[in-house]
DNA sequence: GTCATTGTATTAAGTGATTAGTACAGTAAC
DNA sequence: GTTACTGTACTAATCACTTAATACAATGAC
């Protein structure tokens, strides 16, 4: 699972987001030691103080605690990790309700070409 | 209806795609005119270089047509509108699904989700 | 103590987006 | 012809993002 770079987006906007990810999902675990910012710089190509401007969002955030000199680890409250899981996924729904709205369509409609989307499993 | 520019991505991507949803939603209707970029950049608060850029998007699209001299108006091709609208929101429905996907919710769960949302119609 | 590793801070430089300002050519209205 | 409006083009300046290259202090391993 690679870091990814696509958009024009600020690059360190975009590696906190995919950070944010990994964390909620488990990638790296609650209460576990979190890779040092130069190595997370080098496996996604960019410079450290980028990777570090990511970072400081995620302490924001709560899910990192950052030991100075001990490097960094995932919070061990894993209430923190599922809420946080379950709230960006409820901000992805409003966004698709709204994204959605702005082409036409209600929210019936739009969870109705959800339910199509759903059923073609053809997509990975 | 107002323009709104919050997002880190350039301005001029941001107007593309609210222009888009303008043209696609018949706010701009099908073969009429299509309002002068500096209008246009005036009523965004934006550069007209900017609103131009944006523009060109939208002809490459090929929902507009441009006489230098006449200035733009919408195609009058309803299908081209159509079409356009529809790709729009099956782009978004895949770009929901992927995100959940990163979130770690199937495709199902994803749709379950967004059968609660709609549900709850309390959000406008 | 020595060494490597940690997060952090700093400065300088390069890049792209955006703005500001100006200019030009073609068309319509008068 | 004159005027106003159209899209378009150009240059210079500004700003945020990003990189590069260091440097520092604290910790653990040896």
């Amino acid at each position: 699972m690679d870091f990814e770079i696509r958009d024009s987006r600020p690059i360190w906007q975009q590696l906190a987001q995919q950070l944010r990810q990994r964390i909620v999902t488990g990638v790296y675990p609650a209460g576990g030691r979190f890779p040092p910012v130069r190595e997370l710089a080098a496996e996604a190509g960019v410079n450290p103080n980028t990777m570090q401007r990511a970072l400081g969002q995620l302490e924001a955030d709560g899910l990192l605690i950052t030991n100075r000199t001990l490097g960094r680890s995932v919070t061990e409250e894993v209430q923190v990790l599922e809420g946080m899981r379950r709230q960006l996924a409820q901000e992805r729904v409003e966004e698709y309700f709204a994204d959605m709205k702005t082409l036409g369509y209600s929210r019936g409609e739009a969870a109705a070409l959800v339910e199509e989307g759903r059923r073609g499993e053809n997509e990975q």
